[in-house]
DNA sequence: TACACCTGAAAGATTCTTCTTACACGTATA
DNA sequence: TATACGTGTAAGAAGAATCTTTCAGGTGTA
């Protein structure tokens, strides 16, 4: 259950930001959809469009199309149950995944 | 021991990064000084020596300035005994303590 | 038709990170 | 003195991330 490098990368650059963490703290809070959320944290649909693509291609949150009562399309986001455990070793772990720095020798 | 919003996000910063995570999975593996560590990784000691300031600034890892046998003054960094548990109400927890996302209503 | 709500995405400006290069200072040894 | 090792820092190029603006599509109701 260690993550490769890429993996952990993935997940740590995408919870590095402080309108990412808000987005999760507030899915934690329970799913909802896309112009909503903007609403409720005050940022712009297109910004947290961005910002929701990240997390998801992190894998720390899943979206999923519904159609409303109303007919209106309605993405729903919410937070994918992840525990990561960072300690140092567990770092230096998944640092082996990486391929090497390319350094050559002149 | 939950860290704060700002405190989470100097770690997730700082190791949302290939490069630092390598150099915290190398200091994992013992303590080492600046320049020994540059070769070890296989980068330039300036750009070592701005990536070692942003892991100490985010308090993953320490430097102590010591006097070697032959008189020359060496830099050994170390890493932190850090625990940091990631969990979606964990980063809601920390959350709180950011202060609102400033956004006025005209 | 017009408006309100929902969705997606591209283009461009700005700002932040990252990296290189070059400099300055120290001690010890040939 | 010259070289090799250690330290630090500042300036500018290059690249990546962030944010705004603008456009285009959809459904339902007045």
């Amino acid at each position: 259950m260690t993550p490769t490098g890429d993996e952990l990368l993935a997940m740590l650059s995408a919870l590095a930001n402080p309108l990412r963490l808000r987005i999760v703290a507030q899915l934690a809070g329970g799913r909802d959809y896309v112009s909503h959320l903007a609403r409720e944290i005050g940022i712009s649909r297109p910004l947290l469009h961005m910002h929701l693509q990240r997390l998801e291609a992190a894998g720390l949150i899943v979206g999923s199309l519904e159609l409303s009562d109303d007919g209106k399309a309605m993405k729903y986001y919410e937070v994918v149950d992840f525990d990561l455990h960072l300690t140092a070793s567990a770092l230096a772990e998944a640092v082996r995944t990486l391929p090497p720095t390319d350094q050559e020798k002149p």
